[in-house]
DNA sequence: TAGATTGTTAATCGATTAACAATC
DNA sequence: TAGATTGTTAATCGATTAACAATC
């Protein structure tokens, strides 16, 4: 036990936490059942999940929920404080920087760029906007693991050569492309595009459906 | 053939349609190993994807690129100018509003709402904000097929409600919440603290590794 | 023809889930 | 003890991929 969690599995653990945390302080107790409805998930799916953190679960009562709660963070490592860099302080830059749930799972903004000289100097949330030249120098003085790309398509894939170079070696993008990167570096996509395009099958694929039957 | 495309394929049929968008004109064939070098994805996987859209490769050649984008298109209904509306006009919804590549792929902004009165009547990229009392008969009277929810996650779950009243079938939330609907509904989740989590945990447990090799 | 690449099969791999003994 | 729920096994299901005949 304890070893490599599958993918699904850890796709899965951060929707947990967020059940965990949106549940009634006084609810000291769930079961895998109660969990797998809101997380809209198999009962004996979330009791395998659950069970590669380790046999915390009491029989015949569920898991405690604080208890759980630890151990999922755990096992994502969100105990070491992440830093995060926001690159492009746009509307999307912005919303990321202002998001206050950062905080809440140990993540926090190191450092937020962008291209603009009006917008450097100015505060966002409390951040100084800062030059893109200082890209390297901050990422290595603030300890940034991860960067977050909010720039247009046009720069992102430059800015992510930058951050690699300046060892990050974690980065969610959501500019609209495709980005090229050494195989060691994990990339996360979150593309606008790409979740209305599976919507847009599922009414197409749907209607099609309904009109057969 | 034609029938049912595993969900799998869906899900990276969006990727395909990118990377044919960018590249350049003048290459007129694509291998399925470019394609899967490009995508990141195995070239038989791709094969097997494409084939779910007929027989469109020519043996000892490869895709024509505008046809095989075409194709893809079909498979995932975006000829029919799916109508999507946007309920939030802060920094997310406004960066959401501005994204041009909405019309790329045949998707437009039917409405922006937000509860702000500041804010309604004002334009955002041409777009007036509306008050959230006329959700119900802007969803009606502009064909609304898509609801993007851009609020904070305490207001998401009563706009969920009233987008499902409406009839709005297919929900793409931004708000860090898990949203409850009818098992008809289709709900696609982005959550930043989902992929941030998802990427500390390679971070973690590559490190590991890394200590352990 | 020789070289290249598709489309498809079949093997493999991994994920999901029903079922139930263990046990609170 | 009776009722409930876990943890885990084994069956099932689905997705990935190596391999290769078909064929341009």
């Amino acid at each position: 036990m304890r070893e490599s969690i599958p993918p699904a599995t850890v796709s899965r653990l951060p929707l947990y936490l967020r059940v965990l945390g949106e549940m009634p302080k006084a609810h000291a107790m769930i079961s895998s059942e109660q969990l797998a409805n809101v997380a809209g998930a198999n009962s004996a799916q979330v009791r395998k999940d659950l069970s590669y953190l380790g046999s915390y679960g009491v029989r015949g009562v569920g898991y405690d929920t604080v208890q759980l709660r630890t151990q999922i963070e755990m096992a994502l490592g969100l105990s070491a404080d992440l830093v995060v860099a926001i690159i492009g302080a746009g509307n999307l830059g912005s919303a990321l920087a202002n998001y206050k749930g950062f905080n809440d799972w140990g993540f926090s903004v190191g450092a937020l760029f962008d291209v603009d000289a009006a917008k450097v100097g100015s505060q966002i949330d409390g951040l100084a906007v800062q030059p893109m030249s200082r890209l390297e120098d901050l990422v290595a003085s603030a300890g940034v693991m991860i960067g977050v790309i909010a720039t247009p398509a046009g720069a992102a894939q430059e800015v992510a050569d930058r951050l690699v170079s300046a060892g990050v070696t974690s980065i969610l993008n959501f500019a609209p492309t495709v980005l090229r990167v050494p195989e060691e570096v994990q990339v996360r996509r979150v593309d606008l595009s790409t979740e209305l395009q599976i919507l847009s099958f599922h009414l197409h694929s749907g209607r099609r459906s309904a009109s057969a039957g």
